[in-house]
DNA sequence: TGCTTATATAAGCAAATTATTATATAGTAA
DNA sequence: TTACTATATAATAATTTGCTTATATAAGCA
């Protein structure tokens, strides 16, 4: 715990950001794995905008970031945030869920960008 | 991770429990200390009926108990629940909260129960 | 017994969250 | 240029959450 321990508040605003299986399974994914927009449109068999809006939020408190490709958008773990350490201790208590990329590309589903 | 793996639903649905400034406090006090209702209602300084909702999702999930001593109803951490060793991880990271109990005895506000 | 204290629960409501629908922006390609 | 694809954002609707107020239950005590 020491000095670099989170507080109280921003340890439970992480929690409740993780708390949604939807963010969980796409911070674990990115957690091994760049990723583009369609790519989690097709995993998680959500609207495109109900993915770009959960990715806000994961965006609006540094956790990850984006990078233009052409015309698809990656997005990636941002390592250097301040939460990152804590974020990465609780992702390694989840099992992995890169079948699921794997599953895209088995399926054909994965698509162009990828 | 191996077998004992958390399944992706059941870590999001913890994290999302966690996910509130009062449960996890409750839950990290609760790691050290056997805790009446009376006691969260001063430290948090919230209402009876509140408190009790909190607690009641913790009880929901089997991650806290209660025991009835006397008038008072004591909530202590359930070690045998499915999802503690995931939930012993996160307090892990997140900083010590005993002072707020030594802050009620100080106060003189520690209550009869205790 | 009746009164008080501790706690739980139910009902109602306001605030926050998530999804949907519609639209805007930016790139690519004809 | 126009048309198309990928993505973001805005507005709105539906759902969930957390709080309050009111009431119920259970123990202790006069």
């Amino acid at each position: 715990m020491v000095k670099t321990s989170i507080e109280m508040d921003k340890a439970a605003m992480v929690l409740k950001l993780l708390g949604d299986k939807t963010r969980l399974t796409m911070v674990k994914l990115l957690e091994n794995n760049d990723c583009c927009v369609c790519e989690f449109v097709e995993i998680f068999q959500a609207s495109q905008p109900s993915i770009s809006q959960h990715l806000r939020k994961l965006r609006d408190v540094g956790l990850v970031k984006e990078e233009r490709r052409g015309q698809w958008i990656f997005y990636s773990i941002n390592q250097d945030n301040a939460y990152y350490p804590f974020v990465e201790h609780i992702l390694k208590q989840v099992p992995n869920q890169d079948h699921k990329l794997k599953e895209l590309e088995a399926n054909g589903t994965r698509i162009t960008c990828c």
